[in-house]
Order: C-alpha cells, then sequence, then structure tokens
DNA sequence: CGAGATGGGTTCCCTGAAGGAACTCGCTAC
DNA sequence: GTAGCGAGTTCCTTCAGGGAACCCATCTCG
C-alpha cells in the first residue's frame, strides 16, 4: 500500500521493510514457518482478507522470500515454503518475538515459547556481536557509512554523512 | 493504514507490528537514533509527508517507543528522544540492517558501518541462545504454547495449538 | 448422473489511509 | 513590520485494505 517504495533507499533497513513492511506479511511468514502453507489455511488462521493475502503471497514469491510449489498435480494444488532467504527473515521474527514478549505480553506471559534444539532450555534470542561474541544492543555500536552509501539517484542532496549515535547533549546547549 | 489491529492478538510478532507495522515507523525510529530528533529534520531527511510524521509521531508516543521532549521553551520546542521501550527496538532494527545487508546489498556492499564499542570490530549482530549462548536460528527451536497463550476474545476457534515447525513430510503424502 | 465440497484464487465495491501542498501560530531577528 | 523558523494542522486526491461474492477444476458421495 504504501506508495513510497523504500527500495531504493540507501539504508538497509528501507530495503528489509520494503519486502516484508506491508501489513500482513510477517504474519504470514509466521504461519508458513510453523507449517501452515496453503491459501485457506493461511487465510482462515489469519482472517485476512483473500485479495491482500494472495497480493502478498505474490509479491513474497517475487522477492524470494517464499516459493510456491505444486504439492499435487490433478487438481493443481499450491503450497508455499520458505527460501533460504525467507528463512533467515525468520530469525528476524524470533527477534520481534523477542521484543514483543518483553513489552506487550503483561502479566499473562508470552503467548508461545521457544526451546532451543542445542540446549534444551526454553530460551530467547540474545543480539551478540559477530566479531567477538560479546552483547550487542544499539548503544554499544558507532554508525559509519559503508560502501554501498550514496548509490543512489540522489548524489548529494542530504548533508548528514557522519551519524554520531548518542549524543544527547548540543540539543539543549 | 491497516484497518485489522494487531494488538490484540495472542502473537508476540503481531503486537511489535502494532506498534512498529506501519509504513515509516522503522524509518523514523532510526532517524531519531542516529540523531535527527526534530519535527522538520525528520520530515526532510526521510520526505515523509508532514501529516503521516505527524501522526507517526503521536502513535510512537503513545505507545511509549518515543518520548516528546521540550528542548526550548519560549516558542516551544520540541524533539523525540528514544525510550528504553524504543532503544530496545533499535536492536530489531539492527537485525533488519543484517538482513537487509545481506539480501538487499547488492555488490555495492552495506550502505552502513556497525563498529562495536567493546571490541572495535566491523561487525554486524548475531541471534544466540539466552540460556546456552548458542546459535540460535528459526530453524534451531520447537515452537510451544506459553502462557500467554488463548488469552482472547476467541476462546478456541482454531484447532492448531502444539506447532510443530520444519514438518516438510506430509504434505506430499 | 447431479450435488456438494475443496483448493486456489479473481472481481467488485466501499472506506480509510498515504501523499502533497497550503495554511496556521507563536515567537525571534533584522 | 516583515521575514523566517519550528511544529504542526487542514484540505483534497488517489490508491490500497476489507469484505463478500463469484469462478473454475477436480474429487467424492448418493
Amino acid at each position: 500500500m504504501q506508495r513510497t517504495r523504500f527500495g531504493d533507499m540507501a539504508c538497509s533497513i528501507a530495503r528489509t521493510w520494503d519486502v516484508i513492511g506491508e501489513p500482513w506479511s510477517p504474519l504470514i511468514l509466521r504461519n508458513v514457518y510453523v507449517g501452515i502453507r496453503r491459501f485457506d489455511q493461511l487465510q482462515a488462521s489469519l482472517g485476512i482478507s483473500r485479495k491482500v493475502l494472495a497480493e502478498r503471497l505474490r509479491w513474497l514469491v517475487e522477492a524470494e522470500v517464499l516459493a510456491r510449489r505444486e504439492y499435487a498435480s490433478r487438481p493443481a494444488r499450491y503450497e508455499y515454503t520458505l527460501t533460504q532467504k525467507g528463512t533467515e527473515l525468520c530469525d528476524l521474527l524470533l527477534f520481534m518475538v523477542r521484543w514483543g514478549d518483553r513489552w506487550t505480553a503483561g502479566e499473562a506471559g508470552p503467548p508461545v515459547l521457544y526451546r532451543h534444539h542445542a540446549c534444551g532450555e526454553i530460551s530467547h534470542v540474545e543480539p551478540r556481536c559477530s566479531a567477538c561474541g560479546g552483547p550487542m544492543s544499539a548503544t554499544d555500536v558507532d554508525v559509519l557509512p559503508g560502501p554501498g552509501a550514496k548509490t543512489g539517484p540522489a548524489p548529494a542532496d542530504e548533508p548528514e554523512d557522519q551519524l554520531s549515535v548518542g549524543d544527547s547533549g548540543p540539543t539543549s546547549a
């Protein structure tokens, strides 16, 4: 629906949003992830309009997040499965779950629990640094321009190049 | 925009989506995170409609993701800052960056790099198990109903209670 | 044989959200 | 006294989401 396309921005958040930022998309992914793979199943379990579901599935297949597979041929029947790209999006979903559990679950507790295969514990996902393995949150990093910065149709419109995070000082001066 | 409110679903993904699932929301968060805190700055840097920006900011403040702070009083001037809840959402943004870098950046490389304070390395965020510290992706977990499951106005409409992940077998049988 | 069910959509209309531009309002600086 | 800034609000248009109905091929039941 958003008329502004985010896919062309030089920002990985915007480009990720371009893929799954439409309403229902993450919930569709989640349901495919847990094994709800057929059109009618998805429609019934989500309560989504069939029209919108068809649009989303088409988009997600085009983005190579889902694959459309014929699982029966004579009445042609299709199911949607996760690609590698889509499976890694589910890792992102795990983080959404984590945040939702912490900030929106309330007293009832989390609606769903996750048991880690490797250790068998009920746990949750935590952000760690790929280099040192230590905890890595948004407050633990500096933001620097990378090689893919400023490669778009907009050459030098915005003056901000070096972004410093967390400088809470100067605004009150 | 989405007329279906996701906030009432017994799903942490849906509830997280309810907070930041509208277009522009994550980009607004990202910009506040990097220090773009004022209305006009946000509007100019994103190219968002002023109307939509005002709506989003109101919503995010109401959701306690952002706080509206008066930084000058006589012409009243406001800025938006991240709350703790909002800061933790930025951790989620780091994961969106990770996925976007891997799957949408292409040959140009990531537009933005992140340097971890603790180790000084340019790195990225990785999902780890909070219990054992090992890698934890969506394919490494079992999904189980939690205490907050089925606490809504819909008592027992859907038959699916135990969700088993990755059972790719029975559909082709 | 016809009736209904199943799966996977498409078509239609209606409402409401996004985009965009113009306008407001309090205050300051020249 | 007029220009300008910051922070919105108002108005209009267009397009996407919601919902219901419809379509089509095949299988199954009686």
